[in-house]
DNA sequence: GAAAGTTAGGCGAACGTTCGCCTTAATAAA
DNA sequence: TTTATTAAGGCGAACGTTCGCCTAACTTTC
C-alpha cells in the first residue's frame, strides 16, 4: 500500500471556503479578473487559510504544458571533472525557478539512437516543454533532431552556421585572443598551441583567437607549435614534451593550452625538463578550473561567466516557448574575462583573481 | 501563439485503429491481461504504427503519482568543484531511468525556510514522489521537515542517530582507518589531521577512523596534531605551516586531510618549508578527485564508490514511494577504496590508480 | 424608459489517462 | 437442457484543473 499523505487541498475545497464555484476560484487565481475584488478578497483569503496549491499535474494536462524543461549532459570523463558544471546548473535551476519552471534532468546515452529516443520519449509523453543542450558540435544529431520534430529547444554552444537555432555561447576566440595579447605584449614569439583534433566545433573557436591575433601581429605560426589531441592531462604532456625537444630556435617560449587538464600536463613536462614555469616557459590555459589557482605556480586562464550563460540561457528558451517564436536575438556571444597569474610570469596579480 | 507540435496520439487513436474501446487499450498497455491474444496483438499493432506514447501528465493525474523524484544539492565553494556531483547525478539519472522514473532538479536556497518552502511546494502541488538529500547535517532541516510531512526520502549521508529515516553512506571511518592502517606500516608515528569542525556530521565520522586506529595502535595522539577549519585550500596551507614549525619531537612525519583541497594547501606549504613531499613529509587525503592523480607528487587519496551510491539510493527510493514500506535494509553503508600514490612514498602503485 | 452594453460569476466540457463495474458470450458443471 | 462460472471487453466516472460560453443583474445611452 502506497503512502498517502494527508489528502490534498483542492479547488473545490477552496470554493466551498469561499462560498464560490471553484471555477471562479480558478479565475481568481489566474488572475482573470472578471471578480470583484470582494470575491477575490474572501477567495485569497480561502487560499490563505487552507494553504491551497494548484496542482501542477491537472494544470499541466489541462494546458497542454509541463512547465518543465529537460537537460542532459555528457558525462565528464573518469580522470576529469566538469569545471562548470555544477555553476552552470545552480543558474539555470535558479533562472528556471524564477519563472515557474523545473528542470527534468536525464542521462546522457553514448548510444546516440537511444539518446534520441529518451528525448523523443520526453517530447511524445508531454514531460518537458523545450529542452536545453550543452556541447554541441557539428552536425549534432541532438540539435538535427530537435529541428526536424520542430521542438523547442536553446544551446549553449553553436553548431554549423548553416543550422539556425537559438544558442548562446562564450566566445572562445575572443578569449583566446586576450590571452596571446598578453602574451605578445610579454615579448613572447614563439607561441605554441595544445589544441583539440579539427572536429571539434568549440576547438575551432578558440584556436581563431590563436590564429587571427598571431596573423595581426604579423607573425606566421611553424606547423609545429600546434599540437591537436584530445583534452587530457597525458596528451598535454606529451606534446609539450615534444615542443621542447625542438631545436632551440623553434622551441616556444610560451604556450596555450584550450583546457586546464592539457596544461596541467604541460607544466608537469616542463618542471621534468627543468623548465622554469612563468619564465622559460610561459602557460595559459582555458577554463579557470577552481583548483588552477593553486598550482605552483598558479595558471593564468580564461574564465566563462558560466552563472551569466545560465541566466540568459533560461529566458530565451522560455520566450520561445511562451510566444512560440524565435528569441530575439535568437544568438548571443558572451565574452570570457582573463585572469592573469603566475604562470604567464606577470605578478601583477598574485591575488587570488576571483 | 505557442508551438503546437504535431497533434499527439492519444488512447482514442489507438482504439480507433485497433477496433476496440480505449479503454481497452489501456488494460492492454498496462498489460491487465483481460483480453484475448487476438486483440491484445492487434492492440500493440496499432501502437507500433501510430507510434504511440501514453501520455504522462494525464497518467500521473488519474493514478496521482508523478514517477519524479526531487533532488538538490548545495553548491560547491567558488574554488573549488564537487568532485562527485557528476557521477553521482549521471549514476542516479541512470539508475532512475531504467525504473521509469526522472529527475526534477530544483536550486538550492541558502535560506532555510525558502528552501524548505521549495521542498513543501513540491509535494503540494505533487511534482515529485519522493526526494534524494545529499550533505545531510545534524538535525537536519530537510531531514526534520519531510519526516514531519511523512514524505519518502532516502538521504546520501547519515544524520543524528535518533533520526529514523532511510539513508545510505559511506564509511569514512573505514576509509580514514584504511589510510591510518597504510602509515602506520610506512612507520609513521607522529600523524597529523586537517579536519573539519566538530559540528561536521561527515568530519566526525572520518575523523573516528582516525582516532580509533591510533587508539589500536597504541598511540596518543597530541592536540596539536589535529587542526580543524573549513576544508579549503587556504586552511590546509595554513594549518600545515603551524604543523612544520612545530618542535621537531611533536613535528609529524605524517599528515591526513579529510578532502583533497587541503592536501593540495599542505603541498604547498610543504613545498614552501622544503619539505619533501613522500618522503620527509607524507600526505595522504580523501576524496580522491580526479585531478589529484596529476599532482607532484601523485596524492594517495580515498575514493568514494559514488557510482554504487547512486545505483542503490534510487531502488531504495522506489521501493520506499511504491510499496509504502520503509526499504529493507533502511540503512546501508559502503566502504571506500584506498588509492596509494606517490605522496605516501611508496611506489607501489605508480601508475594511474583507476 | 427601452435598447444596448458591461460585468460578475456560474456551468458544462475537456485535457488523456486509470479504475471499477457491468454486460455479453462462451464454457463448464449439474 | 438449465444454471453457475469465467473471460473479454465496453462503459461511465474520476483525477484537478482551464476554457469558453451563458445568464442575470447592473449600468449606460439616447
Amino acid at each position: 500500500m502506497r503512502i498517502m499523505p494527508a489528502r490534498r487541498v483542492t479547488l473545490k475545497d477552496v470554493a466551498a471556503t469561499a462560498g464560490v464555484s471553484y471555477q471562479t476560484v480558478s479565475k481568481v487565481i489566474n488572475h482573470q479578473l472578471q471578480v470583484s475584488e470582494e470575491t477575490e478578497r474572501r477567495v485569497w483569503q480561502a487560499v490563505e487559510t487552507l494553504n491551497y496549491r494548484p496542482n501542477h499535474t491537472a494544470r499541466a494536462l489541462r494546458s497542454q504544458r509541463s512547465f518543465t524543461l529537460g537537460y542532459s549532459w555528457p558525462p565528464s570523463p573518469k580522470d576529469q571533472t566538469n569545471p562548470i558544471l555544477d555553476q552552470f546548473l545552480q543558474s539555470i535551476f535558479e533562472a528556471a525557478q524564477e519563472r515557474g519552471y523545473y528542470l527534468l534532468c536525464f542521462p546522457y546515452n553514448m548510444d546516440t539512437k537511444q539518446h534520441l529516443e529518451t528525448y523523443g520519449e520526453l517530447i511524445d509523453t508531454g514531460r518537458v516543454d523545450g529542452f536545453i543542450l550543452s556541447s554541441v558540435e557539428y552536425q549534432d544529431p541532438r540539435v538535427l533532431f530537435l529541428l526536424e520534430r520542430n521542438f523547442p529547444l536553446v544551446a549553449f554552444g553553436r553548431s554549423d552556421p548553416e543550422l539556425f537555432f537559438p544558442w548562446i555561447d562564450v566566445d572562445g576566440a575572443a578569449g583566446i585572443a586576450m590571452v596571446m595579447s598578453h602574451l605578445l605584449e610579454l615579448g613572447h614569439v614563439r607561441i605554441a598551441a595544445l589544441a583539440w583534433p579539427q572536429s571539434s566545433r568549440v576547438g575551432n573557436n578558440r584556436m581563431e583567437g590563436y590564429f587571427n591575433t598571431l596573423k595581426a601581429a604579423g607573425i606566421d605560426p611553424k606547423p609545429c607549435w600546434i599540437q591537436r589531441g584530445e583534452g587530457r592531462f597525458s596528451f598535454g604532456y606529451e606534446a609539450t614534451r615534444q615542443l621542447l625537444d625542438l631545436p632551440k630556435a623553434d622551441r616556444p617560449t610560451a604556450l596555450i593550452a584550450l583546457n586546464d587538464p592539457m596544461a596541467i600536463g604541460a607544466m608537469q613536462a616542463a618542471r621534468e625538463h627543468k623548465v622554469a614555469i612563468g619564465t622559460q616557459l610561459v602557460i595559459a590555459s582555458f577554463d579557470d578550473t577552481p583548483m588552477v589557482r593553486y598550482l605552483d605556480p598558479p595558471l593564468t586562464s580564461v574564465r566563462q561567466p558560466i552563472w551569466e550563460v545560465g541566466q540568459r540561457i533560461i529566458p530565451m528558451l522560455l520566450d520561445y516557448i511562451e510566444t512560440g517564436r524565435l528569441p530575439e536575438p535568437t544568438s548571443v556571444l558572451v565574452t570570457p574575462q582573463l585572469i592573469i597569474r603566475g604562470s604567464t610570469g606577470s605578478q601583477i596579480n598574485k591575488q587570488e583573481g576571483g
